[in-house]
DNA sequence: AAAAACTGCAACCGCCAGATA
DNA sequence: CTATCTGGCGGTTGCAGTTTT
């Protein structure tokens, strides 16, 4: 278990090799040839790990290695290969000569991977983008059109029809309104609470069982939402009292605990993971950063598990870690995890 | 010209499975 | 049978060079 004997000890050396290092390495090995790796460095008199010089030998100094830049005819093969094999590089690169692993798993990581996603394919399926897919790729879209929406706003608060009808979800999607696109309304968003992405949620009613936003402009209306969300920086777990940065209160208006199965098991664990319904249904992406109550977290997206999906709302697993499950999740659709940074 | 953001790639990390003691 | 060692693998990180602002 745990790290290698031969990196356990002390004094050796990491990160990039330098050229008295490679001679060393490329004079032992072409001398006695590939042994027993963990007793390379000393024998070679290096101060590296054997895993590091094994490692050293395979993606740089091996002599067969073909360098530069991969060929046509190369790339159409790693598509072709990966389309069957999935990441496993190794086997990958088997059929490559001259190539390695890492340079074939970088070459995809940096460069195919991206070149498939703009033509519209999915990477892991080298399939067409579904409509999963879509809707998120909607969702970079949304964002792109709402900071430029932004950024060309005056300060003024909206008015409640204007919003319903800037923002609306579309079964699931989402969509702008004709009228926010052609900027109508443009000068009438500007508040720190719509710019906040966390703003575009949705607030279940209970009578709303088709996901449609229809309670967002009575919460809208409320004092902000910042104090109906649980503050990460001074969350107290032992407590199910919950208190914004403030110190006031939340109300149970704002944050209801939830009573079912997962609701009383997690609980009461050790990790004293709490869950509140609050029916949100964020609009944000995968990797976005931003302030929520004034600590910077950053959203995550991750499949729902088996048990989860019965969960709505909030659960805050830590000081610094919350996930949002929406309503009618199911198991190995998206969940929303945020974590501080 | 300087700072920030981006990119590519070398190297590391942790896990796993097979070999060996 | 169990514990330990080792090599192999895929995922991830860190950094240097490049490009953009």
């Amino acid at each position: 278990m745990g790290r290698h004997s031969c990196c356990v000890k002390q004094k050796l050396r990491k990160g990039l090799w330098s050229p008295e290092e490679d001679e060393k390495l490329l004079k032992y090995i072409t001398r006695f040839g590939v042994g027993c790796w963990s007793s390379v460095p000393k024998h070679a008199g290096l101060q590296r790990c054997g895993k590091s010089c094994r490692l050293r030998w395979i993606n740089y100094l091996r002599p067969d290695l073909k360098r530069g830049m991969f060929s046509q005819q190369e790339e159409d093969h790693i598509l072709n290969l990966h389309q069957v094999l999935g990441n496993r590089w190794a086997q990958i690169a088997a059929q490559l000569p001259g190539r390695t692993d890492n340079e074939i798993k970088n070459f995809w990581n940096s460069c195919l991977k991206k070149k498939l996603m703009r033509q519209g394919i999915d990477p892991n399926t080298h399939k067409p983008i579904t409509d999963k897919d879509y809707v998120k790729d909607e969702k970079i879209e949304f964002f792109k059109k709402k900071s430029e929406f932004f950024a060309s706003s005056s300060s003024s608060m909206p008015m409640a029809a204007e919003l319903e009808h800037a923002f609306h979800f579309n079964n699931g999607g989402l969509m702008l309104s004709s009228s926010m696109e052609t900027g109508l309304i443009r000068d009438s968003f500007l508040s720190k609470s719509i710019c906040d992405p966390l703003f575009l949620v949705e607030f279940q009613s209970g009578l709303d069982p088709i996901g449609y936003n229809s309670n967002l402009l009575a919460q809208f209306h409320q004092t902000s939402y910042e104090t109906s969300l649980p503050n990460l920086a001074s969350f107290d777990h032992q407590n199910t009292d919950f208190s914004d940065h403030s110190g006031s209160k939340l109300t149970t208006n704002s944050f209801m605990i939830n009573e079912g199965r997962e609701s009383s098991s997690t609980t009461n664990s050790s990790n004293m993971n709490t869950n509140l319904s609050a029916g949100f249904q964020p609009m944000t992406f995968e990797g976005e950063m931003f302030q929520f109550n004034g600590v910077n977290v950053k959203y995550e997206e991750r499949n729902v598990g088996q048990w989860e999906h019965h969960m709505h709302g909030v659960q805050v697993n830590n000081a610094s870690e919350f996930n949002i499950y929406p309503m009618g999740s199911l198991p190995g659709e998206y969940t929303h995890v945020y974590h501080q940074i």
